[in-house]
DNA sequence: AGTCTCCATGTGATTATATAACATTACATA
DNA sequence: TATGTAATGTTATATAATCACATGGAGACT
């Protein structure tokens, strides 16, 4: 447990893989999103803020059950519809993202304004950055014009090695 | 079965979304295949060049239980690893894509070169559709040179509706 | 305060997706 | 034919996600 948070804490020194102060990446996010709730009328009840405060502890998406254990250990429901209600209602207003290619969640950077996010992978240290992207700039908005597809919602997931492991990278 | 081979036929009549005679698609696409792994040496055993012709068959992506159903009407194995492995093998060598929004498989429709695909999903007809892309083009492909990222594979895949569907869409 | 309604949560059961582990068979080739 | 390797078959299990229904709690309105 102890060494766990630690191993967590020291690991995500990372923004993304951008050296950052951590300390306040879960206070800020969680002062950003009581804000934007009370704003847009939404409700962060207490598992729905629990979720998230999990998920920006670390820079790296957790799977629903991972979360899930977490909750039962503060008390919460510990059926699976707990932790995936609250994380919809998170992924829903734009404040978290689902990996598709991970099947797991994150906390999204920059929860304020509406965006297309696009997100790096590392394979060795399993840490998750999202990258700021317009949704336009993507080459495939070219290829859905041509064929006069309207796009929803566009995942972009590049999968590699982040600065700091390529040392350790085999290839 | 008639009439659902028919309706998929039927639906079948766009390459991703654009019109073409879909019968060539199946035999090109084995054939292809065949000459692809000739060359290389690769073995496409009865089951893999089955699951392959599958894929082929329609432009919307299959679920792993979806295919290993089919091979048990054609007397192969059933249980789940024949299909994860038939389907692994052909995504390791580009013969097929998976599709990590749904969790289910495509065949490649341009399987000769290596490429980063991109795919357009219709929501309303299920049909997917992969687009040529070269694998520099993403703007996320910016943000990783900036932060040391090495990039080694991405997903990309946008959700909407296609250009057939979009009369019938509520929005 | 009462109570109605809506939304959120709790819980048990089930479905869907994917892999581990090990036995067996087929294939190449020495 | 003997032998190593790759592919397949099969049982069991792990992981991810949803369904269905009961309970609870905050606001709106009387």
């Amino acid at each position: 447990m102890t060494s766990e948070s630690s191993k967590i804490n020291s690991a995500a020194g990372l923004l993304g893989f951008a050296q950052h102060n951590h300390s306040t990446c879960v206070s800020d996010g969680l002062a950003t999103a009581e804000t934007r709730c009370a704003a847009e009328g939404l409700r962060l009840t207490p598992v729905r803020r629990k979720v998230l405060e999990l998920l920006l502890q670390n820079h790296r998406a957790l799977g629903a059950y991972t979360i899930l254990d977490r909750l039962r250990e503060d008390g919460f429901g510990s059926q699976p519809p707990v932790a995936y209600r609250a994380l919809d209602f998170l992924v829903a207003n734009g404040l978290a993202h689902k990996i598709e290619r991970l099947n797991a969640f994150i906390a999204c950077v920059h929860p304020s304004h509406s965006h297309t996010p696009a997100f790096m992978i590392c394979r060795l240290c399993d840490t998750v950055a999202e990258a700021q992207s317009s949704s336009g700039s993507w080459a495939i908005g070219d290829a859905a014009r041509a064929t006069g597809f309207r796009i929803e919602r566009t995942v972009v997931e590049a999968e590699g090695v982040c600065h700091a492991c390529v040392d350790k990278a085999d290839t």
